[in-house]
RNA sequence: GCCGGAGUGGCGAAAUUGGCAGACGCGCUGGAUUCAAAAUCCAGUGAGGUUCACGCCUCGUGUCGGUUCGAGUCCGACCUCCGGCACCA
């Protein structure tokens, strides 16, 4: 018998998969289909065993689903633009798509060696042209329906990244990428509406049954949807009359608006302008506001401040109460919510309330929680937010909190002071991005047209080369005549191009429809062929993506739906978010230098191996820290298995044992096929896309070998007979056909995990044809059903005997028979017996006073 | 502060509906094989007690309490860790 050389059959298998094109696919109406996808790569350099992971997760949920007669798309690409890139040809006088090109050349080549089943005539990566062009595409059908529109806006700056950020890749008042402290700036910036979409986007997380709970609360949190009112105080003039001018306010508690005793604007509120020019005192206030607009954002937006505010002297009329109050400016007021300014009820509220302390504003009480002490506003000592029964407030007196919202609202609207409202967190996507490794805006400014969409045959709008890369000023393409110098394609008229690139997550947001008709050059795909594939039916990628990627990529779903490209309103129906592989504590990255490389794990151990390790290790969802010792244990386990199924492979393909229903078999025997069967029905459900309980599926099959071992030390063939030329010597028919039966299933559900190994000893095996053509083994019930069972038995809840009884046992002899056992006698001699508790298939149970 | 998730041997973990806690693997210990080692095969391995021995007993899933014949699993309170959101009115 040969000796497993993991290198000579990897290399073999990897070779014949390529020639065989065995991946490929075409829509075949006649099969049901399956999409597998993992999150496709950013070309960072080198793969990393945290990239392994997750790339074989798909793989095997890839393979197994393939076996069963699916047909499989499973692509593999590249989110090839981005800050990466350019900063690397800042420092190392690259250019960014040298150093891309590079680095997807050479983790292509790692991938491939680790024998993932990827359709490789689908591969993209984003900054091809063939694929941004499409980017640019959407981008105008969205500008025409008013989806993509551009606006002045205080957007985030990071001044290391040179660019504006969205508000998804803020984190505490950071930039997403490299941690610098975020600047606002005042900038004419593209966004899509996605805000167009908050409902939807929040109500269909009820649909994502396959998706984890943890990420639809995170999406549902992130848009962040309240139900209020807006509700106008009118303005008082000079004379203490009320105008016909009011200050709007958002409130999701108007049923507390008896005790809105001031009125809060943000220092940006457009207001506050208008009050410093109608100050007696201009200068003094200007100046005031200026010290609340010039303090931190950082710390504003995270609420580290002391709350503070001043008087403006003006005053508005709460249109309930029709009393005069206060109105203030506060720092704590964001102007980019609801209307930037609010009706305080430091009653109810805690920050209105430590405002109203400070400031010794009146306090008044107009809820009563139930089963509380009256409360009173002069002793209160922190806010009551609970809901509870109205009182003090008029006509509303006594309703309870949710109904006065309900009534009071119409109330306001009957009036003409208010109505019902709803607010999202969720803002409009920011996309400008003042880089150059992006795709290029199609717009065109004209002097005397304004923004012209550029017209879609002139598409795309290609990158230019340049030469020199320096990281400094606006957009780098704003330094090319060549390309902002264009012509008006309305008026032809000299005009000049937007120099902003898109947000790299707009590529990231549809790249997997690209995958079902990738070399399209009429369409960004075909509608028929995504119709077939889509949506994807598993997805799995890393949490970190659990706003940003996956909130854009369902509202592009939804964009596209309503262009009548796609049928589906959701594009991912399973989504597995895998663990991270951590090594020393932190994610791996090439700056902490802390990467494992995969090259290193296959030479050593072999792909297979490093595959397998990956799996069992622990659940996919699990975080993980990389350690090489349990990688040594499955190359063991490998072997083992190559050790046990290689002397007998010419058995099998001899294929002259005897039909196993036609063998009389000893007891022995059929609990080999027990264990055989158990385990088809153990990974087969381990391995269903929405379980994928990859560790549990590989622990099953480990238990088999075991099984396999200890049936062929007791029958002494295989591994076990002394003579290796005749492995089979001695053996009955009976024996064979259990254990051929045994191997044939464990080759066939171990080719998910290890298909090199897999593949090399179903060949050996006599099979010509692979594991595709030989399907999925089938699950016997009949085979697999216990031929007795072994009950314990409990006394006052502890196990004090057992009992084998056959499974079709009544439960009275049961009871019996437990209640004869020694052990039990033991125990209850002498006691009173209360109850037994016989559950059938379980236990017995027996309470003895 | 709010919303999620988790806490099980020396380690990674398992336990699908409330039913024998610790499957499987790593590590360790012992045995076989070997001149020897590696590799391999076999056996043992939660803690403590007890027995010449087969065994038997007690404790044990973050802490405290509860429900139940029976709780890692359900309920209540708390502790710790991780993730998300956070002055969002």
């Amino acid at each position: 018998m040969r000796d497993y050389n993991p290198h000579a059959v990897e290399r073999k298998w990897q070779h014949r998969w390529a020639d065989r094109r065995a991946f490929e696919v075409t829509e075949d109406p006649a099969r049901p289909k399956f999409y597998s996808l993992v999150m496709f790569a950013y070309p960072s350099g080198h793969a990393h065993v945290g990239h392994v992971r997750n790339y074989m997760i798909g793989d095997v949920v890839a393979r197994m689903k393939r076996m069963r007669g699916y047909n499989v798309l499973h692509p593999f690409g590249w989110d090839a633009f981005g800050l990466p890139a350019e900063n690397a040809a800042i420092q190392n006088k690259t250019h960014p798509e040298k150093w891309t090109r590079d680095n997807i050349a050479h983790m292509k080549d790692q991938l491939q060696r680790l024998g993932i089943s990827y359709a490789w005539e689908r591969e993209l990566a984003t900054c091809d042209r063939e694929y941004y062009k499409w980017n640019q595409w959407l981008f105008l059908k969205m500008y025409e329906r008013g989806l993509a529109y551009r606006k002045r806006s205080a957007v985030n700056w990071c001044p290391s990244c040179q660019t504006v950020l969205a508000n998804e890749q803020v984190n505490d008042g950071r930039c997403w990428r490299c941690e610098t402290e975020v600047e606002t700036r005042d900038l004419e910036q593209w966004f899509l509406r996605i805000t167009q979409y908050a409902d939807e986007l929040l109500d269909q997380t009820a649909d994502l049954n396959e998706w984890p709970d943890k990420v639809l609360t995170m999406q549902r949190n992130w848009i962040g949807r309240s139900d209020g009112a807006l509700v106008s105080f009118a303005l008082v003039d000079a004379d203490g009359e009320a105008t016909t001018d009011g200050i709007e306010v958002f409130t999701t508690r108007i049923d507390t608006i008896f005790g809105a005793t001031f009125v809060l604007l943000a220092p940006e509120h457009p207001l506050v302008d208008r009050f410093i020019v109608e100050s007696p005192e201009s200068d003094a206030f200007r100046t005031r506001v200026g010290q609340f607009r010039a303090l931190d954002r950082t710390a504003r937006l995270t609420g580290q401040i002391e709350k503070e505010g001043f008087d403006t002297g003006r005053r508005a009329v709460n249109p309930f109460t029709g009393e005069s109050v206060a109105i203030w400016v506060a720092n704590f007021v964001l102007a980019e919510y609801g209307t930037g300014a609010i009706m305080a009820v430091p009653a109810h509220d805690q920050r209105d309330f430590e405002f109203a302390r400070k400031y010794g504003l009146p306090v008044r009480v107009v809820i009563q929680p139930p089963d509380a002490v009256p409360l009173h506003g002069d002793t209160l000592d922190a806010a009551s937010a609970d809901p509870g029964r109205v009182v003090d407030s008029g006509e509303f007196t006594d309703l309870e909190s949710a109904e006065a919202r309900a009534v009071m609202t119409r109330d306001a609207e009957s009036r003409g002071c208010g109505r019902g409202q709803v607010q999202y967190r969720l803002k409009d996507w920011g996309i400008s991005r003042q880089r150059y490794w992006g795709t290029p805006i199609p717009i065109i400014y004209c002097d005397a047209c304004g923004p012209q969409p550029v017209p879609v045959d002139a598409l795309p709008v290609e990158l230019p080369t340049i030469d020199e890369f320096t990281g400094r000023g606006d957009s780098p393409l704003a330094q090319v005549p060549e390309f902002v110098n264009t012509t008006c394609p309305s008026c032809g008229g000299n005009a000049r191009r937007e120099t902003d690139t898109m947000d790299t997550f707009v590529d990231s947001s549809w790249y997997f429809y690209r995958y079902c008709d990738p070399h399209n050059d009429t369409a960004p795909f075909d509608v028929d062929k995504v119709k077939y594939w889509g949506p994807i039916d598993f997805y799995s990628g890393g949490v970190e993506h659990a706003i940003l990627h996956l909130i854009y990529s369902r509202f592009f779903c939804k964009v596209l739906r309503d262009l009548g490209l796609v049928e589906h309103d959701e594009p991912f129906t399973r989504l597995l978010t895998q663990g991270m592989v951590l090594r020393h504590g932190a994610v791996m990255s090439k700056s902490r230098g802390n990467v494992v490389d995969p090259d290193e794990m296959t030479t050593t151990f072999g792909a297979d191996a490093l595959r397998l390790y990956e799996m069992f290790v622990a659940p996919p969802e699990k975080e993980i820290e990389w350690t090489d010792a349990g990688l040594e244990g499955s190359a063991r386990f490998l072997g083992r298995v190559w050790r046990m199924v290689m002397p007998l492979a010419d058995v099998v393909a001899r294929g002259d044992t005897p039909p196993l229903d036609t063998l009389d078999l000893g007891s022995a025997e059929r609990a080999l096929r027990r264990k055989t069967h158990d385990t088809i029905r153990r990974v087969s459900e381990d391995l269903d896309p929405r379980r994928v309980h990859l560790n549990t599926a590989v622990s099953a099959l480990m238990e088999l070998v075991n099984d396999l071992y200890a049936y062929c030390e007791g029958a002494r063939i295989g591994p076990f007979t002394p003579d290796v030329e005749a492995p089979a010597a001695g053996a009955g028919p009976a024996s064979l056909a259990v254990v051929c039966e045994a191997i044939e299933a464990l080759v066939l559900m171990l080719s998910p995990f290890t298909p090199h190994l897999a593949e090399e000893l179903w060949e050996s095996m006599g099979h010509a044809d692979g594991v595709d053509a030989a399907g999925w083994p089938t699950f016997d019930a009949a085979v697999a059903r216990a031929e007795e069972l072994v009950l314990p038995v409990q006394v006052n809840g502890k196990v004090r005997a057992r009992v084998t009884i056959a499974p079709d046992t009544s439960d009275e002899d049961l009871r019996k028979m437990a209640l004869s056992q020694p052990q039990v006698q033991a125990h209850t001699t002498g006691k009173r017996v209360s109850r037994v508790v016989v559950v059938p298939r379980k236990l017995v149970s027996i309470v003895v006073k």
